[in-house]
DNA sequence: TGCTTATATTAGCTGTAGCTGATATGATGA
DNA sequence: TCATCATATCAGCTACAGCTAATATAAGCA
């Protein structure tokens, strides 16, 4: 299952921001009761996302008496951050040709931009 | 409809790489031949498809005689990219600690962050 | 004009994702 | 040992995403 399907619905969307928010560890209960309140549903119902969750590495658990402590895993999240590597040209060719020294935080100590891109598509 | 939801689906993730590819324009007729030999799915169901991607932002049209040129347009990849934003520092704190120096090619002091949590939870 | 080519639209079918209610599992405290 | 939390699992329902076949639209060509 890709990593996209996962995102694909918002609930599990949310709960992947809740387990992020903070450091570390979020038993089950926690983010469970943010998301019963804020989609309006069924303690099943999220237990079976976190269900997904977990089968498809965007979530480890661990058992704490009868908690289950759940903490994000970023692995699928850099697999999306990869698969979007080629698109970012895009929006990057604007930049660089703007303001990239402001992008990047004004830490431009001299600027000998010798060689900005790497491979110079002549297509 | 979300952007994830959109590139949920494997057919709509790969008319988006095609459309992608090169620069500029592709005629439907094209991208829609790749994909029902890829995914050996109908004509109707690219087109349904393309549909989909045109009326979320992925894509333009531009009629051309009989043909409709596509255009990926990569305002909606961009806004995943801005999601994504703050869970990078999972995969980069893990650069920082380790190669941020031969990242970077000189020696970067980092001040421990004193402060992980910004807002305690009063709610 | 009519045939063909390129693409979109429609109507209708079907599999399945996500939900609920009921229940199982297991830790905890009296 | 029992009642009670905390969480997961199961069975079954339902809405809808994605598909196909048929058809519409419109341009190109003879």
């Amino acid at each position: 299952m890709h990593a996209f399907e996962i995102l694909g619905d918002p609930v599990r969307r949310r709960i992947v921001e809740l387990l992020a928010d903070g450091e570390g560890e979020h038993p089950a209960g926690e983010v469970g009761g943010v998301i019963q309140r804020e989609f309006g549903i069924s303690q099943p119902a999220v237990s079976q996302h976190l269900r997904v969750l977990r089968e498809n590495g965007f979530a480890t658990v661990r058992k704490a008496g009868a908690r289950r402590l759940y903490t994000v895993d970023a692995a699928p999240l850099q697999q999306i951050d990869q698969w979007l590597g080629p698109y970012r040209r895009f929006w990057n060719q604007r930049l660089d040709a703007l303001d990239v020294e402001v992008a990047r935080g004004k830490r431009a100590r001299r600027a000998p931009s010798s060689t900005p891109d790497t491979e110079s598509d002549t297509a």
